[in-house]
Formats: C-alpha cells, sequence, structure tokens
DNA sequence: GTGTCTGCAAAGTCTTTGCACCATA
DNA sequence: TATGGTGCAAAGACTTTGCAGACAC
C-alpha cells in the first residue's frame, strides 16, 4: 500500500487528491461520516450508513477505505474491548487534541477536546519523563475513562464485562 | 457465567477457590505468568507460556481461563491495535494503579505504575469535571503513551501501520 | 462419586484478499 | 482509455461453543 505524500494542508478529501488517489464516492461519503460526529464509528457503521445513502457501496470498500485512510494518517483506531475496531478522523486529520469516554455497557466512544492547559503541560512533562525513564521514543498519548454513559445509567443496571 | 462471590482478600488463586471455582494447573499456571511479568500478554503468549510447561494445555482453556478471571474481576483487556487481546491482573487484583507504554514496531504493552501525586490529583479532578460535563458515572481511566520501545528503536526504522 | 474443568474439533465474528467489472482522471 | 477502485465471494485470524472424557474436591 502507498504511503507518499502524507501532506497536512486542505481537508481529508483533498489530501487524497492530491495524494494521488482518486475522489470517489465511498471515499466522500466515509469522511463526511467520521466528520459529523463526535463518536468513533465501527466498520459497520460507516457501512450501514454509507450503505443507507447508496446501496451499491459494501464492506469491503469501507475496510479498504478506512485501511487507506489509516495509511495516510487521516484515520485513528480505538478498541473499545469488544474486538470491533472504531475509528475516528485523527488529529493529524484536523481534528483537536482529545481524549475518549467509553461506556462499560455499550461501549460507545466519545471524544471530547476540552481540557486544561495544566493536563496538557503534564502531559507534556510525563512523556520526557518517561523516555528518560524507560528509553521509549514517545510519539503521543491517549488517555480514556471508563464509565457508563448517561443513556445507559437511565436504563438503569451496569453490568456486562467490562474493562 | 458465574459472577458471585468477587471478594477482595488473598490472591487471585485463593480468591478463586473462594469462589467456588477449583483450583486447577492451568489456572494457576496462567495467574503465575500472568504476575511474573511487567508485560500484557496475548492469549497466544499464555497459551505458548503454559504449554511449554505442560503440553496438555491448550488454547480453549487459555481463552476459558482468561473469560473467567475476566468476570471475576482479577484480570483486565488492553487493545495494542493490532486486532489481538492483551491481558494482565488487573488492579483489583491486587496490582498497582498503572499506566501503559505501547510500541507501535512490535506492539507490545509495558506497564509502569511509577507516577506522581500529582499527576493522580489532576485525574482525579478531570474525571469529577467531566462527570458534571457529560453526565457520565465515571469508573476510572487509563492512559496509554505511545512509542517505540528502545528494543525496535535500535533495530532502526520505525514504521507500520500505527494509531 | 459428582459436578466442574479440559481438550479437541467445529463454528462464529470481524477483517482481508482474489478476481473480474466499473469509474475516475 | 488506462489505472485505480469496487463488489462479491472466499479465505484468514482470533475467539467461542459443543461434547465426551478427565480431574478436583
Amino acid at each position: 500500500m502507498k504511503q507518499e505524500k502524507r501532506n497536512r494542508e486542505g481537508d481529508p478529501g483533498s489530501r487524497l487528491t492530491a495524494g494521488g488517489y482518486r475522489s470517489t464516492e465511498p471515499r466522500r461519503l466515509l469522511i463526511e461520516l467520521l466528520s459529523s460526529t463526535e463518536e468513533c464509528l465501527t466498520a459497520e457503521d460507516l457501512y450501514l450508513g454509507a450503505h443507507h445513502r447508496n446501496p451499491r457501496i459494501g464492506l469491503t470498500t469501507v475496510y479498504r477505505t478506512l485501511a487507506l485512510l489509516y495509511d495516510l494518517g487521516e484515520v485513528s483506531r480505538v478498541e473499545a474491548g469488544d474486538g470491533k475496531a472504531r475509528y475516528e478522523l485523527s488529529e493529524h486529520s484536523g481534528a483537536e487534541h482529545h481524549h475518549h469516554l467509553i461506556c462499560a455497557q455499550c461501549r460507545r466512544i466519545r471524544r471530547y477536546a476540552e481540557f486544561s492547559s495544566e493536563e496538557l503541560e503534564l502531559m507534556r512533562r510525563t512523556e520526557s519523563a518517561l523516555e528518560k525513564r524507560f528509553g521509549y521514543r514517545i510519539t503521543g498519548h491517549s488517555i480514556y475513562f471508563h464509565g457508563i454513559c448517561p443513556a445507559c445509567a437511565a436504563k438503569g443496571d451496569g453490568g456486562g464485562r467490562n474493562a
């Protein structure tokens, strides 16, 4: 799979064409779906959303498009612990730096970008401390908060096989 | 699957028997393997480790034992982005609160428990802020640092399909 | 001795690949 | 029109389940 031309100008769609890839309906649709939500979507979510608008679109294309966007750095993967990968536009792709809230009940992952500069500062310091301590070259971090989302809390019950 | 008697006394092994489950060789071995490393292990890692010591032990038992320990809260799952679940003794199980370092190259996950009280304090404050803001009932958090481990850095090259 | 646990084999779920046709540039 | 992209079907990887024999208590 190609990985040239990974630039940072424009939107994911125009970077696709600028990279020599074609702008096709499935690709436009998936990018649009990913752009228009605070949630991380599974391949199936995306397939259903795209297929609803154009029934000719298949699941294979969804996986292949996600793999392409992933290789281009436009999309990142998140896992909720149920064995299904979830996808979101990456920070490289223009999304703000964000963290995640995972519902242990419905496994939905929501992101939020509103956090303190104190937090950013601390993470930066922690990263360099870890580099010194363990010899890792650290490129980033992700924070997941686990809990029960308002919708599931309203339904009552907080069970399930959680992390 | 049963889920009674989830107590916090003793070690994972004795909690198993206290919970009415039998102490069998595969179970003892898996707990021992998980206890004796700073790494998160895949089902296959555990299978190989256990099978090496007793070739009669099969992969099915590894999965079933992990499911049991998971339901008992003794073990938690971590995902490195390669589609394989990784397991470690949970904090409930006596492991210290810890965070993770994921190598984007070899996908190995290492944990570390040495962090500042400042960090703990900040996370606690962040959690309650999120509860107010988004209405989640937050039960915990996990932090992953992404990067390249010393071993992979030494081998040169930092590519791969990363998050 | 009884009920749980185990191993093997088969099945299930999510994801990837092969191939011929279609569409974008 | 020449490649790259797509859909379908089949294959692959990881995990779970069914069943008969084995073991812990």
